[in-house]
RNA sequence: GGAGGGGUGGCAGAGUGGUCGAAUGCACCGGUCUUGAAAACCGGCGUGGGUUAAUAGCUCACCGAGAGUUCAAAUCUCUCCCCCUCCGCCA
């Protein structure tokens, strides 16, 4: 959500940014709703004061014992004016509030512009490309060779983009979870997280996957007719960066940075006939995601920093990357600049992305209140929330069976990872 | 699942439907006193919105959330959420 003064008194310049990102900002609808709710706001504020004002004089009469009722009769019509006026504010706020929600972030001024990601910038790339003596395999095949990935049995027990995982691949994978984990703990400075896999509408509200992205999301039944259903994570930073959700936090304790290893569930409606085969696009996969909550004037600092973290994964597992920054067109939906980090995949012939690491500036802290107070400052001010996948562990799983395939569809296992399989050099 | 008790400012804790944004204590921040500190004393001390050049004034809202009764609700009514205690069940 983008500040409502700001939105209000510099539309143009919001709207020219939007624009960039390819968001048409309806500035004429915008203005004119604003302008009535200006007017009908402080005509319902004025009415309130005079309802209040009057309320109380008819207290202070009733208690010197006079009689109230020619009091009481002055009052009559103004409580429906009130009541009208209240009602009808309430309903333009709601439109308003609605609108705003669905506005997207502003993107950074260093952000390249494009319409979609063929006009993404690489930034670096790092480790040399394999080159194989040998015709290579992808990871299904890899994986279905050595007995370790089940696609069949996911789709008996629940359908198309679920996997089993058995054995030194199941083994391989939780490795890989618990290597992220420590090195964000251990190594880049932080605290681990066990978080709730159910969330409710406030926190996505807060994320911004709602009001605009529901149905990317697996939502549970509603307890009740009228109750609200809990959704599935899409990602850990929703229950993570929604800890900040209504807090103000003293400015001693920035930067606070968090990591969680959880599930997360898309629905990928839309993305039917893409990355069908294989663990590329899963309706569950792993992730371990970082977040960090900062003072504002650090978020560009943090955003390096974090891109360098995410980093840090790839080079320890030696697997081949490349940055790019992603463009004004290809952003999402909350934040003001991204990274995404894509490994090479040798079966894919390509790079493919594994992590994205973005600034969001205020843009979730003001949905979610979450907040700092500066020493001796009066006033609490909005935080800047980031958040960054360190990394997809699904993902890491295939760059680790394709980049590490042998001619004999064994795959050597990665040094930093050999402490976290029991010293095991090579599977399959 | 059954029975009962509760949700008020950072914490503790008052609050007969009317002058309550809310007593009091603690904590915190200024100041006086003191060589310094403590104590004591004086003062300050919530959040969001609107208006505005203004983080000045004025104003609206907020006592778990929402709805209702009323001229007026922290206080009355209803619904929901959460917490605590006991019993049952359970990883």
């Amino acid at each position: 959500m983008l500040d409502a003064k700001f939105l209000r008194s510099e539309i143009e310049t919001a709207a020219a940014l939007l624009k960039k990102r390819g968001y048409d900002l309806d500035v004429a609808q915008l203005t004119a709703l604003e302008e009535q709710r200006k007017e009908l706001q402080v005509r319902t504020e004025r009415l309130q004061n005079e309802r209040n004002v009057r309320s109380k004089s008819i207290g202070q009469a009733k208690a010197r014992g006079e009689d109230i009722q020619p009091l009481l009769a002055e009052v009559g019509q103004l409580g429906s004016d009130l009541d009208a006026a209240k009602a009808e504010l309430a309903e333009l706020q709601g439109q308003l509030q609605a609108l705003s929600l669905e506005v997207p972030n502003l993107p950074h001024e260093s952000v390249p512009e494009g319409k979609d990601e063929d006009e993404n910038v690489e930034l670096h790339t790092w480790g040399e490309i394999p080159s194989f003596d040998f015709e290579v395999k992808d990871h299904v095949d890899l994986g279905e060779g050595a007995q370790g990935l089940d696609f069949k049995n996911a789709v008996k027990i629940s359908g198309s983009r679920f996997i089993v995982m058995k054995g030194q691949i199941a083994r391989l994978h939780r490795a890989l979870a618990q290597f992220m984990l420590d090195t964000h703990t251990q190594e880049h400075g932080y605290q681990e997280l066990y978080v709730p896999y159910l969330v409710n509408a406030d926190s996505l509200y807060g994320t911004g996957q709602l009001p605009k992205f529901g149905e990317d999301l697996f939502h549970t039944q509603p307890a009740t007719e009228e109750g609200v259903g809990m959704s599935l994570i899409p990602t850990a930073e929703v229950p993570v960066t929604n800890m900040l959700r209504d807090t103000i936090v003293d400015e001693a304790e920035l930067p606070i940075r968090m990591t969680a290893h959880t599930p997360c569930f898309r629905s990928e409606a839309g993305s039917y006939g893409r990355d069908t085969r294989g663990l590329i696009r899963q309706h569950q996969f792993d992730k371990v995601e970082m977040v960090q909550v900062v003072h504002p004037e650090k978020s560009y600092d943090a955003l390096e920093e974090m891109r360098q973290h995410a980093e840090n994964i790839l080079q320890k597992l030696g697997l081949p990357y490349r940055v790019v920054t992603l463009c004004t067109g290809d952003m999402g939906f909350g934040a003001t600049k991204t990274y995404d980090l894509e490994v090479w995949l040798p079966a894919q012939d390509t790079y493919r992305e594994i992590s994205s690491v973005s600034n969001c500036e205020a843009f979730q802290a003001r949905r979610m209140q979450a907040r700092f107070r500066a020493a001796g400052a009066k006033k609490p001010e909005l935080l800047h929330t980031l958040n960054g996948s360190g990394l997809a562990v699904g993902r890491t799983l295939v760059a680790i069976l394709e980049n590490y395939q042998q001619e004999d569809g064994s795959v050597v296992i990665p040094e930093a990872l050999r402490p976290y399989m029991g010293g095991v050099e090579k599977i399959g």
